[in-house]
DNA sequence: TAGGCCATCTGGTCCT
DNA sequence: AGGACCAGATGGCCTA
């Protein structure tokens, strides 16, 4: 594997340095200062904290919805989930928390594979596919290294 | 303006 | 039961 040519594929693609904030898209968030995208720090919702610590979960019966229907395609249960708004905004949290470690993870990632100073940050899909390039050409070495 | 990228919301499923 | 995980949908921002 070509990994210096693999590199080239990206250039003018990739930036070694920060780009400014770039706010969220998202205009109907939970919170007018709901704004953060990968540079904005995870707020928290009133009620929703709360909600995430201890929370009741309703089951009043099942629904029709598009998602039920491929459940029901799948074979799995047709129960529906039926959770309140506070529920709702609580998980919605998390899900946020999960996406920001998960782009951590990915700019951890990004500074472990060699860039040259492009314009631009790799993109997740750049990132992982120039890290597996990369793990294949390591593999590779090692291998003929040993033989 | 189209396409790529990304954040967010949402509901289903998996797992503890 | 409830949190984690996942994927689809949506919409904003940016660049060519």
């Amino acid at each position: 594997m070509d990994v210096e040519g693999s590199l080239l594929e990206f250039v003018g693609d990739v930036h070694f340095l920060d780009l400014p904030p770039k706010p969220a898209a998202k205009l109907n968030a939970l919170h007018p200062s709901d704004f953060r995208g990968r540079y904005f720090e995870i707020i928290s919702i009133p009620g929703a904290e709360e909600a995430t610590r201890s929370t009741q979960i309703g089951r009043p019966g099942t629904g029709n919805t598009p998602a039920l229907a491929a459940a029901s395609l799948s074979g799995r249960s047709k129960r529906k989930r039926v959770i309140t708004t506070v529920q709702r905004q609580a998980a919605n949290v998390r899900e946020r928390r999960r996406m920001f470690s998960l782009n951590e993870a990915f700019d951890e990632l990004r500074k472990k594979v060699p860039t040259f100073a492009y314009e631009k940050r790799l993109s997740r899909i750049e990132t992982l596919r120039l890290a597996i390039k990369l793990d294949h050409t390591t593999v590779h070495m090692q291998f003929e290294f040993v033989h």
